[in-house]
DNA sequence: ACAAAACCGAGAGCAGTGCTCTTGCTTTGG
DNA sequence: CCAAAGCAAGAGCACTGCTCTCGGTTTTGT
């Protein structure tokens, strides 16, 4: 295991994960932009050239914020899930949709860190994929438990997009039917576009109802990618 | 008219326009993030604080250029609709789709700058409103003339939803049956959800053939909204 | 058990940023 | 024609990310 280190390999993590808490911290509070390493180092009683030992540049330390609200929100996601494990599955459907709006709206600064432009020049390594899966991931298990049961009716596939539709089936939504494989991914596609237009205000004077409209829109969602009350 | 100004005027427009244009490249060339007065300044042969004459903030400078974005997809959206207006109301509905998807994919950066997350602290000002709202009612235009024609077909509203509805026909959408209305937002929010995800690399080994994908997905998003080949 | 290697915090320093203020000069308008 | 307004320039402030060096501590290999 990796506990029972060295103190010197525990004082790190703790340091590290303090670094982390006071990033997200400024990070709510001012936005990505304006968290500072400086000031970061400044709140936890250091010197800015001591936090590069576990951070090697400002972008690596986003990296590791961006890593963990993927987790977070993949997190939030998973737990929702499994409350409505025993429901139908437009309710497992709808109930991932409002807990990924749910958790936008409790943190914006962080949803706006993994959905939100990327940061300038920056391109996300590799390592955030697995986290970043894991929303999509859990649609696509809902998808596919209502394809072994009864409750799964989607549209044909034209034919250009079978080939696509058979690739998306073979690379990441296996036991699924191709057209509901590509309408499950416009449907994803489209569930981050309804939040995150709420939350980065383009709802003002538009949406009031917030809360009614995405339960609406996310159900229509679940009919899009062809899950049906059983 | 505003011509014929003194020599004073002129140069102040012509300076303002040589300002902008030079943001524009940088932001081309290395995002908002990385936009510096400074460095725009130097490119221009002037001093930073000279620039101060003509934008109070760097903020404001900004903003000039999420006017002009926003007025530059409206225009190239505007200009597809009106190559588009024989055909019928779900070809207009794509065309204005993929008129959207060609400007971001043309212009990643300026299409961060108004639909990514909004930069620091900054909130847009009213001014924007107008220019933001070109695409939105050029979609509610063909809506519009879908349902004085023969050419709408819009799924029934839950009760919980009317009010909100008849709200937004009242003020934004007047001539719209309410549940066309309702479905309009969500597909306006839903079309650049799918823009962002792939501008944004969330399509990455997700998504290969993203122009069909794309114009799918626009399909059904017309299909959603009630448009139907007449 | 002890020396070598790795690690760590502090400080100084560099190049860059947004922004302000003051100083002169030029254009404009009464 | 002269005062008022607009302008470019420069100096300067407080801040940023990041690098490098310098002692001191901990870990590790022999």
């Amino acid at each position: 295991m990796s506990t029972a280190q060295g103190a010197r390999a525990r004082a790190r993590v703790e340091v590290t994960a303090a670094i982390k808490d006071e990033a997200r911290r400024q990070l709510a509070a001012e936005g990505a932009a304006k968290l500072s390493l400086r000031a970061v180092a400044r709140e936890l009683g250091m010197v800015s050239s001591a936090l590069y030992r576990y951070f090697p540049s400002r972008d690596d330390l986003l990296t590791a914020l961006i890593i963990d609200a993927y987790d977070s929100l993949g997190e939030a996601a998973e737990a929702a899930h499994a409350k409505a494990a025993d429901a139908d599955f437009v309710r497992r459907w709808t109930a991932v949709c409002e807990a990924v709006r749910g958790w936008a709206l409790a943190r914006p600064h962080e949803y706006a860190l993994i959905y939100g432009s990327p940061v300038p020049g920056y391109t996300a390594p590799e390592t955030t994929v697995p986290a970043a899966s894991r929303v999509g991931l859990l649609l696509i298990g809902i998808v596919r438990d209502a394809h072994q049961g009864p409750g799964l009716a989607a549209l044909p596939l034209p034919a250009e997009l079978r080939l696509e539709g058979e690739r998306m089936v073979a690379d990441f939504a296996p036991d699924l039917p191709s057209e509901a494989a590509v309408a499950l991914v416009a449907a994803w596609a489209q569930l981050f576009g309804l939040v995150g237009f709420e939350l980065f205000g383009q709802f003002h004077r538009v949406v009031e109802d917030r809360e009614t409209f995405f339960r609406h829109a996310a159900a229509r969602l679940a009919r899009d990618v062809g899950l049906i009350h059983p």
